[in-house]
Parts: structure tokens; sequence; C-alpha cells
DNA sequence: GTCGTTGCAAAGCGTTTGCAGCCTA
DNA sequence: TAGGCTGCAAACGCTTTGCAACGAC
């Protein structure tokens, strides 16, 4: 397989870039699309998961796995380490700064630990205010 | 939509249940099929996945979902809160004891935790072994 | 005999790929 | 002009559903 070597600025991968700097969360393709769209009218699904893909493979966005999503969500690269809150009512997924560090000891003997990933559940605010509000 | 109200011990069923008691780490629906045929010869997928949802309703399986696979894994219900290491090598799920218990701080103000999970990544001690004999 | 259950095949659904034309550099 | 990029539609792979036959109780 040959990579590409350079990558031009089209308009479809502006208004992708775009959407994320505005959004400031791990997006889905299809919440990349809608959010896309608005700058670049008739974009395609299918150009949306290339580029997807195509800027993780350049470190441009950071590929997001997140339990129950067979399909990575994608924010920008070069955050401080964080993990993820993902709300049962809108879906959302938030960011969670630091990390509970003491992760090591788990690891079964004779294993070897590369990464780790810790997802929350819950309410948002914004859900949780809509439902004590009812 | 209606609830069954009994469930029959079919064999297939049966053969189901007894994969889960000898492997002992969560099963996604493919390996269940693989680890139950032997038991009940012609089993189907689709068998497995109805199986499997019902069980998880009834709650005698608990459904695990883990990054970056869209259908949730099952495994036995009633154990020890634990978390999960998955192999990036051969893929398989391993059960981990205990927890990072300072997860609270993390939980940003005005939201509500419910849940949480924790993943680790890296090999598991057969694919080290078979990695660094090499 | 009743009705929950099964295997098969078809239907769904989200993701990926092939292709001809478009557009950036 | 070269070749990366795009939209469209077809292809794919996995999960779900419809259905007639089967089998537990």
């Amino acid at each position: 397989m040959q990579r590409k070597i350079s990558q031009r600025k089209t308009s479809q991968r502006r208004a992708l870039l775009k959407a994320f700097e505005q959004s400031g969360r791990p997006l889905s393709p299809q919440e990349a699309l809608e959010l896309a769209t608005p700058h670049a009218r008739g974009l395609g699904i299918a150009t949306v998961y290339r580029n997807l893909k195509d800027l993780a493979d350049r470190s441009v966005l950071k590929a997001v796995n997140l339990p129950g999503e067979s399909t990575a969500r994608y924010e920008l690269w070069g955050k401080a380490h964080h993990h993820h809150f993902h709300c049962r009512l809108c879906h959302q997924v938030y960011e969670v700064d630091g990390c509970p560090c003491n992760i090591e000891p788990l690891v079964p003997a004779g294993f070897v630990l590369e990464d780790h990933e810790v997802v929350l559940y819950g309410l948002c605010s914004t859900c949780k205010k809509r439902r004590s509000g009812k």
C-alpha cells in the first residue's frame, strides 16, 4: 500500500477541521458530517470517513474508541492526557481531565500494559438539570 | 412488546451457558458460537444473538461493552466488580480484579456519575512469550 | 396441543470501495 | 497538466427479522 505524500487543502477538509475546533469534543463520523456540512455544502459521508482516517494517520486527529461503538470517534490531536464522560441521555461525550494513576497494580503477572482507557457514565449537567426540573 | 414469561431449556441454550462457564471470560457472539457448537451441532448465529440478548434480560449474562466493538460481549452475571484487559495481539479479553477507586474527583461539577469502565490494553502473557521467544 | 425456539434466508444498516470527473498546486 | 480528492452508488460485513418447522412442557 502506497502512502500519499502531500495532502491538499480542500474546502471539505477545512470544513471538517473547523467542526472539530468549534465543538471541542470527540465527534463521530456522523456528527462530523452534520457539523461540517454548513461549511461545505454537499459534503458526502464517504469523504468524511476518508478524511477522518487520513487526518488521524497524519496525527492531526486522534482516534478515540469508546465502549459500544464500533467506529472510532475523533478529536484534535495534542491534548493533555484525559479521559471521557459519556452522557446516557444525550449521548454526547465530554472530556475529563486527570486520571486515576494507580493502574499498574491491576495488571496481571506476565502481562504488558501499553495503554488504558477510563470511561465514566452518567448524566451531564445539562441533562441533569433538564431531568430534575421536570 | 410483550415479554415472554417462561424460558425453555433447549440444548442450544445449555450449550451456550456451558461455553461461558468453561471460558471464564467475556465472549463475543462469534466466540460464543464457536465454543458452543461442539455441544450443539448446527447451532446458528441468529440463535446465539437471540439467546445472548434473552439471557442478559434475565440477568443470567451481563453485557460488557468494550471500546471499538459495536456489539457487546457477554459474561456470566454475579461476578465481583472488575475490569478488563484487552490483548492487542490475540484480541482476547481477560478479567482484571480490583479497581482504581479514586474516580469521583474526575467527575466535572454538575455531572452525575453512575458507572465507569476501565480498559487496559497491551499483551497478555501468552502473546508476550510468543513474541519474545521469536 | 401450545407456544417458545430454531435454522435459514432475506432484510437492514453503517462503513468501505470503485470509478469517472473535479480541482489544487 | 498530474494526481490527489470528491460524490455517487455498489459492495461488504455484521446484526436483526420473517417464517415455517421443531420440540419442551
